[in-house]
RNA sequence: GUGGGCGUAGCUCAGCUGGUUAGAGCGCCGCGCUGUGGCCGCGGAGGUCACGGGUUCAAGUCCCGCCGUCCACCCCA
């Protein structure tokens, strides 16, 4: 006697998306789709591993997500990969590589990965979709992105979303803010919280937004980036949001905004959902990137780009109540064929249905009439076709209207020779 | 990585201070209607009470471990 085998589960911080909630994930990535490619964004598809110095120079070795998140492996030729942990690094390693002409407009969908401890809207494996722009440093690309972003919220449907834009300034810039921020913290050491205390001098930045009250007073008494930044970045900024404001895109400056990643220079932003509470709250992300490009081996190049996860959208839209699923599915099954004889005639009728254009589903196993109705039922089919020995003699097919309310007048027989054209007409007549 | 809550049928959950064959609603299958769905009535299938140990005459219930999940921190999408 042998045992059941042990039943296998999805691993730890993944899951599984299943037809009832993968209409929403449909729906959210086709509009993307159409709208990146009303913005001039075209698809790139990048491998899921890259050579672990893609993300470790690209999001910085000292990022939290370079050091302790990402997963890491190598593979049976000896080289070491790494699952990609977010979007952009390797679309800018795949501008290095093909060298495209610029500017060159790129949208993607992608899994993303990280080895982090799962809560609700965080996974070990999450989806991300984004477009990144690579080639120019003209503040009016970073408004189209932000303003993609924010349009495609809009449409579907997110309505309680803020933008916070802020500029990190250029390597100068920055350098020369992390020295006078740096100098800041050394003299506030015994103020600080109790991590940062110890570890403000690793990555500085990090603790411009740490939540602890310690040190939210010794940033406040500190230096601003905003007094930081020269003057053609304080102007590109300008530009930038000036640009926002002339199309109607609503946005605040939060001088605190410092994302996780090395990379950002210039503009950075973020999308929060007050739907959401607290802890996961960011829907979306991004910025400029003008060193990334040089420092994955290529021509000194800028970029900018934001991406935006598709789980933290989902909770997004369901906290506001903007999600209808029922909608969504009613959608989906025009015509579903009830076939008594023994499957044959549904497997004809579908085909020809199918070809005709209509979405059509059928019953298996030869179950009862009575069964069969009850699965068209269930369906969400506007309409049934029956046939069973008698229209199979007589050539007909009896088509019932699954959603009229009169009993006398809800179904008829018609010649299995007009069936296409019958079917097309219950259908119009139905939707109204 | 640290701290806490929770794991009982496919789903949502009940099960009092340990005590016979572990329940409900929804869903699923069937019958009432032997060729007609949705509503209603009746019936049925489905559980090693997450898993592994321990205490006890007796554990879904108490203890320990483990895995999973949720929450907070951290970080982020």
């Amino acid at each position: 006697m042998s045992e059941q085998p042990k039943q296998l589960v999805a691993p730890t911080g993944t899951h599984d998306v299943l037809p009832d909630s993968s209409r929403a994930w449909e729906r959210l990535v086709g509009t993307f789709s159409e709208m990146a490619h009303q913005w001039g964004f075209g698809l790139v598809l990048t491998p899921m591993f890259e050579d672990v110095a893609v993300f470790n120079r690209g999001i910085g070795e000292e990022s939290d997500v370079a050091r302790k998140e990402m997963y890491v492996f190598e593979d049976r030729g000896g080289r070491t990969l790494a699952l990609r942990p977010e979007g952009t690094a390797s679309v800018v390693r795949a501008f290095v590589q093909h060298q495209p002409t610029t500017p060159w407009k790129a949208w993607y969908v992608t899994p993303a990965f990280r080895y982090e401890r799962p809560q609700a809207g965080r996974y070990r494996q999450h989806h991300q979709l984004g477009v990144e722009v690579l080639g120019t440093e003209d503040p009016f690309v970073d408004v189209e992105v932000i303003a993609l972003a924010w349009r495609f919220f809009e449409t579907i449907g997110l309505s309680q979303i803020r933008l916070m834009v802020n500029s990190m300034g250029h390597a100068e810039c920055r350098e020369a803010f992390v020295v006078s921020l740096r100098s800041h913290l050394s003299s506030q050491e015994s103020n600080l919280c109790d991590e940062h205390a110890k570890s403000w001098s690793g990555n500085p930045l990090r603790v411009i937004d740490c939540k602890k009250r310690e040190c939210r007073t010794v940033v406040d008494a500190g230096p601003s980036i905003a007094d930081a930044l020269c003057e053609e970045c304080a102007t590109h900024f300008k530009h930038v949001t000036d640009g926002l404001t002339a199309i109607g895109v609503p946005w605040e400056r939060n001088v605190k905004l410092v994302r996780g990643f090395d990379y950002y220079t210039r503009t950075t932003f973020e999308f929060v959902s007050d739907a959401l509470d607290g802890a996961q709250n960011a829907v979306g992300g991004g910025g400029r990137y003008d060193q990334l490009a040089e420092d994955l081996g290529g021509k000194p190049t800028a970029g900018v780009g934001f991406g935006s996860g598709i789980e933290r959208l989902l909770l997004a839209l369901q906290a506001e109540d903007s999600l209808r699923f029922e909608k969504l599915r009613d959608a989906s099954i025009d015509v579903f064929v009830v076939d008594t004889t023994g499957g044959q005639e549904a497997l004809q009728i579908c085909d020809l249905l199918r070809r005709n254009g209509f979405a059509a589903d059928r019953a298996f196993d030869g179950r009862s009439m009575k069964s069969q109705l009850k699965a068209a039922d269930r369906s969400g089919a506007r309409i049934a076709l029956l046939v069973g020995p008698q229209e199979l003699e007589a050539g007909t097919i009896t088509i019932r209207d699954l959603r009229a309310t009169d009993e006398g007048n809800r179904q008829k027989l018609v010649p299995r020779s007009e069936l296409v054209n019958v079917v097309r007409e219950a259908i119009e007549t139905s939707m109204n």
